[in-house]
DNA sequence: TCGTTATCAGTAATGATTACTATTATTATA
DNA sequence: TATAATAATAGTAATCATTACTGATAACGA
């Protein structure tokens, strides 16, 4: 993979911030910097930066995906009526934990990703 | 929330299958039985069952929602390659574990869901 | 049985994401 | 350092899963 401005850009300000960005809002504060870049540009390289492993992806609800700069261990939780998101870091994801922090915990969604025994072959 | 035989239709296929099907194929095999169920039927009812927690929702890399109607607790493997969604029960759910049902897992995502303490006032 | 209104079928609209194309920028190599 | 090969870009059009809309139908309490 060639280098980039632009590419450099979007993964520094994922790195930078700490909330969770859809693309358009990283398109948005990338236009304050790069004023010509695109929005198709923000898309290939959050989905190129995403393969690599460097930045996260969080499907949630609102049809829009979320990115993470951060791709150190830890969880998230999902308000069902704001949609915020709030990130949690070990060792604060035991349900009694994640009650001191104040959050109702309603349900739970945890998935694998990886190579099914058919796709190694 | 009135009963309606389509809205029965798609809850009893999702119960009675084990795989975790998307909008398009539910309404595929529904129009089997009921054939002229529409689309958009179909749309409002998942929407509203998964809502209702009668059903569950897999949001997945392919743009697509997938529904399980399985609710009891378990997780998900999800294939990087060809998109085959693995259910996990307990206690399968160790890296040990998984890794003798022969999947190699190369990364994990986990969500709780519920309330956040600003929307809780 | 009747009135209210949730739900429906069918179709149009939405909107996040991806594809396309001519141009520009990176980088390996002479 | 100049050059050729080709990723990557900006700008725009297309895709397609999902939602919204509308007039007709069906559930169900009174």
């Amino acid at each position: 993979m060639r280098y980039s401005r632009q590419r450099e850009l979007i993964a520094n300000m994922l790195k930078n911030r700490k909330d969770h960005p859809t693309a358009d809002m990283i398109y948005a504060s990338a236009r304050e910097i790069e004023p010509n870049i695109s929005l198709g540009t923000v898309y290939r390289n959050l989905k190129q930066l995403s393969e690599e492993g460097t930045i996260l992806t969080l499907e949630t609800q609102d049809k829009k995906i979320h990115y993470d700069g951060d791709v150190s261990r830890h969880s998230h939780f999902l308000c069902d009526k704001c949609g915020k998101i709030i990130d949690l870091f070990q060792p604060a994801e035991t349900p009694k934990e994640l009650n001191q922090l104040g959050l109702v915990v309603s349900s739970e969604k945890c998935v694998y990703y990886g190579i099914c025994p058919d796709c190694q072959k």
